[in-house]
DNA sequence: TCCACTTTATTCGGCTCATGAATAAAACAA
DNA sequence: TTGTTTTATTCATGAGCCGAATAAAGTGGA
């Protein structure tokens, strides 16, 4: 995205925008104050952004008039009516949908079963774009201006083109003007554990400032690292593949191929398939187990099953490992640990601290917070939408025309 | 250092100053178009800085001239003349010692063998500052506006405490306000392995482009890592202690406490230590060995020593894990591995690149470039006076007065 | 020697952007 | 009504940067 570097013009009303879809309808000198602005500046760019419709002002009395003193404050809001997006999330046999109009409220959401892997490219993106139209279409939505889809693996988020993934098991594939053809709307991407920290740092005021490092356990493990609340990227401007990091060497089997990895530990479908093993159950695979097979493992586990602790032992172990690698490598100031496995969090905690405790260096370990947010796989499509719509935002108005 | 965001013009000012020095003597035009700013800028700029005596210009006729048509460049430089700086690096036995001028250029550099670790924090600070002050004194160096100090462990180079370290065996010691008192002069401190990293990257413009991990093998092993030309800092201002990162779950003894790292692979130290274990030689120390001692290790391995190169096969593997963790967590775009270390690439070759390759992902991996460069510890010490006098260029005309 | 040509450096007017101060607006209170 | 309080807008100002015009300092050729 934004190639070209923005003007001091263009920053100041993203900024503005920024703060007004997290922290909901302010009042102008609300604004200047929430981000150090003068309420001359405020004005001036409030002006344009109502002008050109993006913005829209609160009816006046629409607030608990009559105790307060002075000109009472006209809270500004996002129009809501320059048409709206749809986020999508692709896990290894699930996608997930979520439709929000252009202030960020949430018109629906859609679950749906769908094995994705081994697909060829041209039959993914098929897949892909009938799921996604028919998910418009149930639901009126004849206005999307854009979609923003979150995938795991190492997404060029610039060019939208999914550079690797253990899911799609795609190499290059230039999935975002696939889609973009196919649907005639432009289509943004990002890595998964990207989107849904950027959804968690935008809801904490804290992890925006300084470094956080955001680790998500669920169908897979992955990293979002955020500066100054900014998306960290690498080369070719993607994210990082932190959960493929090799820990043991010769450890489970993971679904890059590799053995070892955090992810081949910690992850839902490792998980379930080890405890699989263990009941001599016939069939391992990889597919993302649902949330109902997974409490259904924590609880025999928390009930005592002894083989079942182990696992989770030495997932914390692993966790534990993998954290300490981030503290002692980047020195963040959060470390948040997101996603469906926390669920198991309690199960994890002891062999977690030991481990985290046994290889890092007491000062260093004390200079981050450890945060645990729980939270579900909503969140994500939530941060792919909320990511998706920033991008957007300077676009809105001409995007609106079309 | 520069708690206040920098108004535009200070920034400017930096900006070319910082290119002046790096790239040497320039012409107006030739820094208006190195820095893609107006010809009028610049003359607005320089206009002032000559007027501080920051910069010079040269006389007529310096140049080779007679065969350029059109008026003549008048190239601008470093004055030089506001004064001189001392760069000091210190290792577990060893000081080294750089004095240079304001316009970067060298001036006097020395080598101190002195046992540092053990010392209490007031003697420490004492030995420092007798040997800053000595070394300031046989040079007749009577104008020294500053002191930059590079160390291993965690510096918080805000406020110059050493958080951490290693070598210093101290926590959260003040030494830049312990040193600034003995001196009299202020003291800026930085990690050493981002000390390298910086003068690595000043000489190098690809590498200031993107995000550069370098990996500094020496006395120990640290990491510099910068994204598009700029130190990352952690939490509290420091860098990463990437090299105590424990890569193998009980190895060798590592100078942190810890075990397994990835110093006590690659370091000086561990090498030398355990080639004397191998010799069954007596007293193995954590002391740095110095460049002949591990010369002769290596020339020992070279001519086919199989325990020896047995410990530079593991070394080597060492440091493919730990670049692969750097790929697979930063993406970065360039790789450097650098310091006295590098000595021995070629013993470590062909363990680096199979344990590197078995490790990653190839998609990710052809993502960054690997670089060696191999280079001293001198380039420490000029990394680290670089980065003092960039820190302190805006402060120059004021530093001068006094 | 003088004039055209070339390249470098400076000056000047104008543009964008942000701001403080003054002013207007919209309420309540007396 | 009239003053008080708080919010929003307007306006003049200044910082910073730039393009264009101009000045400066040389070379080359007639």
């Amino acid at each position: 995205m934004t190639i070209p570097p923005l003007s001091p013009r263009e920053t100041a009303r993203r900024r503005l925008l920024e703060a007004l879809r997290r922290e909901g309808p302010m009042a102008r000198v609300e604004i200047g104050q929430h981000l150090g602005m003068s309420p001359a500046s405020v004005s001036d760019l409030t002006a344009s952004l109502l002008d050109e419709g993006i913005l829209a002002t609160e009816e006046a009395g629409d607030q608990a008039a009559g105790l307060i003193r002075g000109r009472p404050k006209t809270r500004l809001f996002f129009a809501g009516t320059l048409g709206s997006v749809i986020g999508v999330w692709t896990g290894f046999n699930r996608i997930e949908l979520r439709l929000v109009d252009s202030a960020g409220r949430n018109r629906a959401s859609l679950h749906v079963e769908r094995r994705l892997r081994n697909l060829g490219a041209e039959e993914l993106m098929d897949v892909l774009a009938e799921t996604i139209a028919a998910f418009a279409q149930e639901n009126g939505a004849s206005d999307v201006k854009a979609i923003g889809l979150a995938c795991q693996g190492y997404v060029d988020t610039r060019d939208g083109i999914v550079a690797w993934s253990p899911v799609l098991g795609a190499r290059d594939l230039p999935l975002a003007s696939g889609l973009g053809q196919r649907l005639g709307k432009p289509v943004l991407m990002e890595n998964d554990a990207s989107a849904m920290a950027f959804a968690i740092t935008q809801r904490n005021a804290d992890l925006r400032s300084g470094r956080t490092a955001c680790l998500m356990i669920g169908d897979g493990v992955g990293l979002g690292f955020l500066i100054q609340g900014e998306l960290y990227r690498g080369a070719r401007f993607g994210g990082s593949e932190f959960g493929h990091v090799r820990l043991r060497r010769s450890g489970p089997q993971c679904r890059c191929g590799g053995r070892g990895c955090i992810e081949a530990y910690l992850a839902d479908y490792a998980l379930h398939r080890d405890a699989q093993l263990i009941d001599h159950r016939p069939a391992p695979t990889l597919l993302l187990p649902g949330e109902e097979a997974m409490g259904a493992i924590v609880e025999q586990a928390r009930a005592g099953d002894a083989a079942l602790l182990n696992l989770f032992h030495a997932a914390g172990e692993v966790l534990g490992d993998a954290v300490g690698i981030l503290i002692q490598t980047l020195e963040p100031d959060h470390i948040v640990i997101c996603g469906p496995g926390t669920r198991a969090m309690d199960l994890l905690r002891p062999s977690f601290e030991a481990a985290l405790e046994s290889q890092t260096i007491p000062e260093l370990r004390a200079l981050a917070t450890i945060h645990v947010v729980e939270s579900s796989m909503d969140l994500l499509t939530e941060g792919v939408v909320m990511q998706s719509l920033r991008e957007l935002d300077l676009d809105l108005a001409r995007l609106k025309a079309a």
